[in-house]
DNA sequence: TTCGCTGCAAAGCTTTTGCAGTGGT
DNA sequence: ACCACTGCAAAAGCTTTGCAGCGAA
């Protein structure tokens, strides 16, 4: 779980603030555990669900894994949170709130995420769904490959141990 | 669970020995199991496992739920399916084998899934994982959005009761 | 004071695994 | 005949839910 590297304390509390609001203007209660979640949650940049109890449990081990799920989900309905389903691993959540729209490039050797914008992306997309007719309500574009690092681990391990031979081309067609 | 629709019998008894022999090539050994699992699954477009499982049991009774997991699993390494993780819904199998690249658009409401194909998108990717110095090794392009049809249900739906107010935009900044 | 929220524990759902027996090659 | 594969059942991993009591507004 990775920290917000550069993100000031004085930045934080402005965020924590105007995410109560959001929660009040939904009716939401802010109870101390939802505060407490709230706050872990906006700290980070990605996590999981189950990286985030630790990390709240750590601070007050009497909340429940419950209620974690719970603030989570209403987090996510009011946009504060996304959840993203990268292939590899558990389901990650990404604080989303008052960030600009992007996609993701991730390394599937260490995890690491790479946040990425591509408005010409986002032209061709809307080309697409018009296309078929649809009206678009949301999207998820994810790259997934090595980085420069893993890579050149790779190099070296398969310098070792070559890959089996896959003669799958002729038969494919 | 679609069929695949204008599939000829004939089509699908070639694509069975097809990916029999890529079994082979892998020394992955023919059981009968595996043998009707594999034909099940190809004989369909985009599935879930418990689907499968179920499509398998209406055929044989016996064949064991870790069986089918396990031999999906060998079909996904051997790239004859594909596991998706759209958002709606659980984890999704999609049948690959000999078939083009593309990606997908899929309504929310319904759940139609419409395959596109946009070189253009792959163009930029590639520029995208060069800025970074990743090598690219798969990507997902996934757009969710609502189909004519259930766009007109929605219109419907919203004529009597219309969404609450959310002036989120206000805090977002 | 109300009733939405919490902790707890149990259940749910999908997927995986250990093991003893079975069947392909 | 070997050992990979299977069925079974239990476990595992993640998430949800029912319920009785608690606490924010």
């Amino acid at each position: 779980m990775k920290m917000a590297p550069q993100m000031t304390s004085k930045r934080l509390e402005e965020r924590f603030d105007k995410v109560e609001q959001l929660l009040g203007q939904y009716n939401i209660r802010l109870t101390e555990e939802r505060r407490l979640i709230m706050r872990r949650a906006v700290s980070f940049l990605h996590f999981t669900a189950e990286e985030l109890v630790k990390e709240v449990r750590r601070i007050d081990d009497s909340v429940a894994r419950a209620t974690v799920y719970r603030t989570l989900a209403l987090l996510q309905q009011i946009g504060v949170v996304e959840k993203h389903d990268f292939r590899y691993g558990a389901p990650n959540y990404e604080v989303t709130f008052a960030k600009a729209h992007h996609d993701h490039l991730m390394c599937v050797q260490c995890g690491e995420i790479i946040e990425f914008q591509e408005p010409r992306v986002e032209v061709i997309q809307d080309q697409v769904v018009k296309r078929f007719g649809y009206q678009l309500l949301s999207h998820t574009h994810k790259l997934y490959g090595l980085c420069r690092a893993c890579q050149r681990i790779a190099r070296k391990l398969s310098s070792h141990q070559p890959p089996p031979p896959l003669h799958v081309e002729e038969i494919v067609a």
